[in-house]
RNA sequence: GCGGGUGUAGUUCAGUGGUAGAACGUCAGCUUCCCAAGCUGAAUGUCGCCGGUUCGACUCCGGUCACCCGCUCCA
């Protein structure tokens, strides 16, 4: 059993928002400026740590295909890369369904300060009733129900049964009966607002007139660039369902309430990707990607009881999840969410849903002609979209670790491939020919390791405050070279997690860390 | 968006109607042969921002921004 394992209260988000900031991992954005709701920048440290997140998922998924492992149909999966733009034509929004999706109308209750999606809201009224006093409740709402039945035969002085009332949504209503309306928890009627739309999309104009005729959207996912470029990626690249398209980037959601550090930003990145199958083998490649997602977060450091996989129930399907098919979430229990979890990444079988939708709207063909079934068909896709900014977030999360016995008093036990920091290298002390053997190790290092994270050289104080900084960097290993290397040409190693030293020949060096480091 | 709380050096926090401190960290020097030791010295804040009251505000009032908690939302 592992730390991670025995812990039963969570980390202080505050103390890891200090380090994050004290070690330059994460910084508000704007700061200076007093800082703006929803935006994060990465420091340093955090940037590198992210950047070292996204290789490996790059690596992993798109150039290794799924790290090198078979798919259910027994042959290597091939993925390909794309980038695309944030901004698109409007009209792929409009297919997508997310213009109407984002559009979502709200309705708020003065008195309660509750807020209620307007198509989940229901009016009961006396059966008949076309106008006047109505009671609303949240659909599928049992127990709103019941108290809406209470109080309308009170205000209507008898019993009633089920056949006495009439229940229509509140979207169906003129919008100046909603003052005739008593809201869920209230007594009297008058507190509920007009539905209002909450645009959930960043807007912004193409040119510089600004009119409403140039209205375009930042992206709010990655996954349409991807199912608009299928018939390129087709027509130019030789491959044959099944496949994967993949891309990392940038998407954009007006959240309402951003909150929970970067768990909820409204600038995030996002890994996803969109891969293509037969609609007859759409089971067996989701539950090959469900697994594969969930082995890959786990060899990259999120172990234990703090990550899991959880399939959907039926009632909570996306509007694109074809019925009986797959949706799973992979999450982790983040501070801010325990003891429950929160999201990580979704695998979804979105079926055709995306390809139809913009042959539809395009007119564009999206279909595939498979030589092997001698078969034209618009292919299904599972969908792996995972939070780049999410993963960086569970990653510090995981690798926080309170030890009052060290003198940092916490160190952030990163995996080596992940760690911005790969390796340090200290001479005992500034003088007597180690600090020249330092240096010399150091450039070594530094050649041989530089393009994958920092290879740090300390020469300053004592060796213990070195090692304490390196903790809270999150950094692996320390090279330590003493008074005895330059005669046994030996440097000691020191291991962060468990603070054990070994002594290993100088040469060896590279060799060792090229082992240690993975990826 | 609503309600509550908070906002003082990099971090964690004191503080008083008369223009600011501690600890730790950071930096420099000495010391130091393995875990923030010791000694000496140094830098750092228009006390979130704007406005008002006042002879004078970090301290009172208003607004605003940001963060935290709850509600809502998270396709």
């Amino acid at each position: 059993m592992n730390q991670t394992d025995t812990t039963d209260t969570p980390i202080s988000m505050d103390d890891l928002m200090a380090l994050c900031k004290r070690r330059g991992f994460i910084y508000q954005a704007s700061e200076i400026y007093g800082g703006i709701n929803g935006f994060w920048d990465y420091g340093p440290l955090g940037a590198q740590l992210k950047r070292n997140l996204a290789d490996a998922w790059w690596n992993d998924v798109i150039m290794m295909g799924c790290s090198g492992r078979t798919g259910p149909n027994g042959k290597p999966v091939r993925i390909v890369p794309l980038d695309t733009c944030i901004i698109q034509n409007p009209k792929v929004w409009e297919a997508s369904g997310h213009v109407g999706g984002f559009n979502d109308p709200m309705v708020d209750c003065r008195e309660t300060k509750s807020r209620y999606r307007a198509d989940h809201l229901m009016v009961l009224r006396e059966a008949g009733a076309s106008e006047g006093r109505g009671y609303a409740f949240m659909e599928n709402d049992e127990e709103q129900l019941a108290r809406a039945m209470k109080l309308l035969g009170k205000y209507l002085r008898k019993d009633i049964a089920e056949s006495d009332v009439s229940v229509t949504p509140l979207v169906s209503l003129p919008k100046e009966q909603i003052a005739d309306l008593v809201g869920p928890g209230v007594k009297d009627p008058g507190t509920l607002t007009e539905p209002r739309a909450f645009n959930l999309m960043f807007k912004t104009y193409i040119g510089a007139t600004a009119t409403e005729d140039d209205v375009a959207y930042l992206r709010p996912e990655t996954a349409q660039g991807i199912f608009i470029n299928f018939k390129n990626v087709i027509d130019t690249m030789r491959v044959r369902v099944p496949f994967g398209i993949a891309n990392i980037g940038t998407s954009f959601r007006n959240e309402v309430t951003p909150r929970n550090f970067t768990f909820r930003s409204r600038e995030f990145e996002q890994m996803e990707c969109e891969f293509f199958c037969h609609p007859s083998e759409s089971r067996e490649w989701y539950e090959f990607w469900r697994d594969y997602r969930m082995d890959w977060w786990e060899s990259i450091g999120l172990k234990g009881d703090n990550l899991r996989l959880r399939e959907h129930d039926e009632d909570e399907l996306a509007h694109y999840a074809k019925e009986g098919a797959g949706t799973a979430d992979v999450e982790y229990r983040y501070p801010f969410t325990y003891p429950d979890f929160g999201e990580l990444e979704g695998v979804a079988d979105r079926a055709n849903f995306d390809l139809t939708s913009h042959q539809t709207a395009s007119r564009a063909k999206m279909e595939f002609f498979d030589q092997e079934r001698n078969e034209r068909y618009v292919p299904h896709c599972i969908e792996p979209a995972a939070g780049l900014s999410r993963g960086v977030l569970a990653v510090l999360c995981e690798a926080y670790t309170p030890d009052p016995n060290r003198p940092s008093k916490v160190f952030m036990k990163f995996h080596p491939r992940l760690a911005p920091i790969k390796a340090a290298v200290f001479p005992l002390v500034n003088k007597e020919g180690m600090p020249e053997i330092a240096e010399k190790l150091h450039a070594d290092l530094h050649q041989r390791f530089g393009r994958r994270g920092f290879v740090e050289l300390d020469v300053k104080q004592n060796i213990g405050k070195r090692y304490a900084r390196m903790d809270e960097a999150g950094t692996p290993f320390c090279f330590t070279i003493d008074g005895d290397t330059s005669s046994d040409h030996a440097v000691t190693v020191r291991h962060r997690d468990t603070l054990e030293q070994e002594r290993i020949g100088l040469d060896a060096v590279g060799e060792w860390l090229e082992g240690k480091l993975g990826g």
